[in-house]
Parts: structure tokens; sequence; C-alpha cells
DNA sequence: ATGAAAGCGCTAACAC
DNA sequence: GTGTTAGCGCTTTCAT
């Protein structure tokens, strides 16, 4: 049999499509009896209400489109993991694009939701994102949007991230405390505003404790470079701890210390991490631990609340980050 | 300015909305000069259809779901990127779903999806899932649907799988080819199928080898027990070479090994694996590469097919696996 | 407490 | 080559 529809049901139980709606809705004008009659031929045949039509007289749509750069595997599962947490009882649904790092791509996927006319929005910029002008769309469609982990910011949107600076200085000290005053930093792409944070709380840690320090002691990993910069500074640069500024980073760095046989006991370790692989590794890991799905949480809740006070501030939200310190042998 | 529909475009001019319409789709009955400024006006108020409206009339959503029971930042990140790299030029959008592992809420989803009228479903089944009898809805509603990675086999849907007992069949073969007979095995949970098919081939290459072994040689992880079998089993038990299951599992018992100083030399270690893992630790691990990118492509293009094509087959599709054997000093 | 009827934005017969 | 019209499934005003 053909799927029901309200009207199905309104004409199996002689009633009309208004009533079985507002019945569904457990509207208060129709009396108990007859919304048990149509809850139970509802179950009965299965019914499910349309949802797109449902959205064509309500003008919302119960989608939050997420839109990501990429996959990156120790981030953007705990991101999600946040994300579904926050929206599963929330009764939106997730739609979720991947702009493969390209802005271009990005775009495309702006009016793609529009087209979806999604209720609002989770975006992590792409890599050679250097505007928010393509997002202004959502704003004059009067849809919220919340930036996360990768961001720009700006006064038009909303973000949700950690305090990079402070998370990068934190790590530093960490290092400086133990005494390590040979330190080599691992960045990512210096591009990323992510990266540039970072850099800089570690760079004024460095200067605050009157730590001598070159640029050739930082080493960044770029798409093109791959590992060949850190495998050989590694070898040729004299150093007792590595700063390392995320979980991707820290999978490439580890087995070559292994390999040259430096780790452990000759370098001190601090990382900035989501908090699982330090302790995959021997000896663990300690790190300064970011939570990729408290940002995830805490950007779908600010996003859901803007949702439903359609009045709402802009405002830049950092998550909590902690040091982890972990017995390293 | 309000956001711009068909009418408002008709409007402006001086068209009928099916005009626009079927200029902006191309139609051949219209004349080129008309089609052009459709489109320019389309362009300057920067029109994009809704698509919930489209739907409606089309009967099609051009929604394709994808349900997960968990996020394994090890094969999930693949999964979708290739699923994505299907669907990204299809046209299709992707609305994702966690069922947590549990069977009662992946009920809920299914009927959610029922209501958002998806034009398919990807699924990998919740742990404590041990029938399909609750997508049958999706069956009887004429949606297809391809089960990926975590199956069970059944008539009634397709489903795309590595053929686990091979990839564990192969794997053992590696190790008893190097003259290790004294073999210890790490599962995951005992209850799901691709475990068991893992032990099935793991088991039977011993035999045909006649290499002896015990039960006791065959670790199993849940939830409850976590890492503590693997690290008592691991101190007290005499072996010169591992199974394991996963990267996952690979993840856990690698930092055990190097704590009893058993990794490298005194052990041998092979294992199943999406390929990325393997060479983040050193030694580098020798593994069966099993790609969860392809089983995302191949899953997406079978359900694509299957929705362009309304009559189809149910197929069990192998994406195949192939030995990588890494120094593994 | 329930029914009748209109309309959301779009497309596809069917005219002309 | 373009216009007219009806209708997808649902909610909501207005009427009764």
């Amino acid at each position: 049999m053909k799927r029901p529809g309200i009207k199905d049901l309104a004409k199996m139980l002689s009633l009309n499509p208004s009533t079985v709606s507002r019945a569904l809705s457990d509207h208060p004008d129709i009396k108990q009896e007859t919304k048990e009659r149509v809850r139970a031929a509802a179950r009965e045949f299965n019914y499910q209400p349309n949802l797109h039509a449902r959205f064509f007289r309500k003008k919302t749509s119960g989608l939050i489109a997420l839109i990501l750069p990429e996959f990156n595997m120790f981030f953007v599962p705990g991101l999600m993991d946040g994300i579904n947490e926050s929206l599963v009882n929330s009764g939106f649904s997730l739609i979720v694009f991947f702009s493969d790092n390209q802005i271009e791509r990005e775009k495309e996927i702006v009016n793609h939701c529009l087209s979806w006319v999604v209720d609002g929005v989770l975006i992590s910029l792409a890599e050679n994102t250097n505007t928010v002008d393509h997002l202004k769309s959502f704003k004059s469609a009067g849809i919220p949007l919340v930036m996360l982990d990768r961001v720009i910011f700006s006064p038009d949107f909303s973000s949700v991230t950690i305090n990079d600076e402070h998370a990068a200085y934190e790590a530093t000290k960490y290092l400086i405390s133990n005494d390590k005053k040979n330190i080599l930093g691992i960045f990512g792409n210096s591009n990323l505003e992510i990266t540039k944070q970072r850099v800089h709380g570690f760079k004024s840690c460095l200067d605050n404790y009157n730590v001598p320090y070159s640029d050739y002691d930082l080493i960044f990993k770029d798409a093109l470079s791959g590992n060949k910069n850190i495998e050989s500074k590694l070898r040729n640069t004299p150093y007792n701890a590595i700063f390392i500024m995320s979980d991707e980073l820290l999978m490439d760095t580890y087995p070559v210390l292994l390999k040259n046989r430096q780790y452990p006991g000759q370098v001190s370790i601090v990382s900035i991490s989501d908090g699982k692989i330090p302790y995959q590794l021997y000896p663990k890991i300690t790190h300064i631990r970011h939570s990729g799905y408290e940002i995830g949480v805490t950007a779908a809740n600010t996003l859901i609340q803007n949702i439903k006070n359609d009045t709402y501030e802009e405002q830049n939200i950092k998550v909590s980050t902690a040091l982890v310190e972990l017995e390293s042998v």
C-alpha cells in the first residue's frame, strides 16, 4: 500500500484532514477521544509526516547545515559527536557538506544551503578562505551562522574556538617550567589563522621567559612539504623539547622521534590535542586538552539559541582548555 | 529584500512562472533569448530554487541518508570522504544520523528518514542490531538501501563490505609464512558479524597450516573490558606474533607492547587497517589494507544506480584488500 | 469540537 | 514558444 497521508487517515476515520492534523499535533481544541482514534490509526498505518510539505507551510526546514573543509580524523569525529548530541533532542537534522578546502566550493555550498532553506549553518572555513563576504547571504536571508574551529573573526558572525594563543602559551610554559630551554615548535599550514595564533602563543611565551629561539626552531608542515621538514630538522637541530600544535602533527612526529631514538628520554613533548592519541602512544604525551566534542556542543547550542530567539548578538566563544600532565615514562 | 521566487522573476520579466521554470531548467521549447533574460535575472537577484517545493512536485527529495552507529575515527572519515566523492557530482545531499549503537535509536531514525522522504539510505548497523526487519519499511516504500561495513547479510538488501574472513586469513598467513607459530589474535566485540568473520578467517588459517592454538590465544575487547584483557594477556602469555583485527585495536595494543618492551624485535605484528595508522607508528606495521574510502564510493555508487534504475538486484559486494608489507624495523 | 478552503513554490499536463 | 491551471501534503484562518 502507498504510504498514507493525512488525507488518507482522515478518510478512514471520517474526519476532516485539518482535524487529523490538529489531533496529531496535540491541539487543545481536539477532544481526547478523537486524538486517540487518530493516533491509533497513525500508528497502525505507520503514518510519517512529510517534512517537506510541513516545511512548505511553516517556512522552516528543520535542517542544520554543517560545512567542513575536510575530514580531519583527529578532530572531526569529536566535533560531529558533539553537534549530534546537541541536535538530537532539538528535532533538527544535520545535512553535511565538504568544501575540500576550496573557497569556490564553499560558495557553491552556500547557495545549496539557501536552496535547502536551512534553519542554521555551522561552518569551519576552507584553508584559502580569507573573507566572510560569501557568508553574508545567510545574514541577509536571516539564517543564523556559527563558525567553529577554523574561523575568521568578524563582527557579523559568532564563532566557537579554543583560545589558540593561550593554549600554545600554556603548553610552552609547561616545557619551560620543566627547565627545557631548547624548544622546537611544530606547526601546520602557516596561512591558517589557527596556526598563526598558536605560533604567536608559542613565541610570546618564549619571549616572556627570555628563552632564546630563532625562526629556524619553527617547523611548518603544509600539504606540499609533507613530513620532510620535520624529519630533517629533527635530525639536524639540537633541542631537548618539542611543542606540537595538533594531533595530526603529533602522529607525524612521533615515529620520527622513535626512529631517531630521541624519545623517550632525550626529549620532552607537549602537544595540543583532543585527548585520545596522547594515551595511545607510549610513553603518553602531556598535552593541552581541547575538546572537539565540546566545541561541537557549544556551537550547536549557540546556533539553536540564535534560531529560536530571532534576535541575537554575535559572540566569539572560547571553549576552555586544560593541561593534562601524563607521566612521561 | 525578501528572497525571490519564480513568480517574482516572472513578474519582473513579464513572463509566466512556468516559462521561467522551463527556462531555468533549460527546456528545449524555450527560445534562447528568453532563457538568457531569465538566467540574467536569476543571477542578478541570486535566485535559488526552493528544493522542498521542487521535491514536493517531483516526488523526490535529493537526500541520501547516512546512518552510522558511532564515530570510529579510523574508519568513518575515509568512508564519508568516499561517499561524498560519489554524491557530490550526482546532485544528492547527505543527511547524517547516529544510532549510538542502539537498535531502538535506529528504528526512530528509520522513521525519520521516511519523514524526510529520502531517495536512498546507506547504513552501518548498530552493535545490537540482529535483524533487518526494521529496514523493510524502506523496501516497501521503494527506497533503495545499501548496508556497509557493519552488515547483516540478507536477501532483501545490498551490502558493501570487505571479505573479512579472507582478509583475516591472509593476514594470519603472512605471520605463518614468516615462521611465526605462536600467534595471539586481538579482536573487538565478539557479537559483531565483522568480528565473527575475522575470527573465522584467523582460525581457519591456523587450522589449514596446522598451527596449534587454544581459545586462550584469542583476546576480545568490548566496551566493558576495555584494554585490561589485552594488557594482562600480553604480559602473561608466550607468543611471538600478533594478529590485530582493526586500527582501533592496533592503537590500543601498540603502547602496551612498547611498555612491555616486546616491540620491535620480539614480536611480529600484522593488522587489518585502513592504511594510515600503520605508517604513523614506528616501526611501521605490515597490514592488510582495506579502504573505507573505497567502501564509501562503492556503496554510494551502488545506491545511486539503484535509485536511477528503479528496478535492481540485491548484491553483496566485496571491496578488495591487499597485503601491504612494510619493513618492520 | 470539527469542517471548509486557501495557499506555501514549484512543475507539468494541456491549451493556444 | 508561451500561458493557464491544477495539485503535490500539510497547516491555519475562518466559519459553523
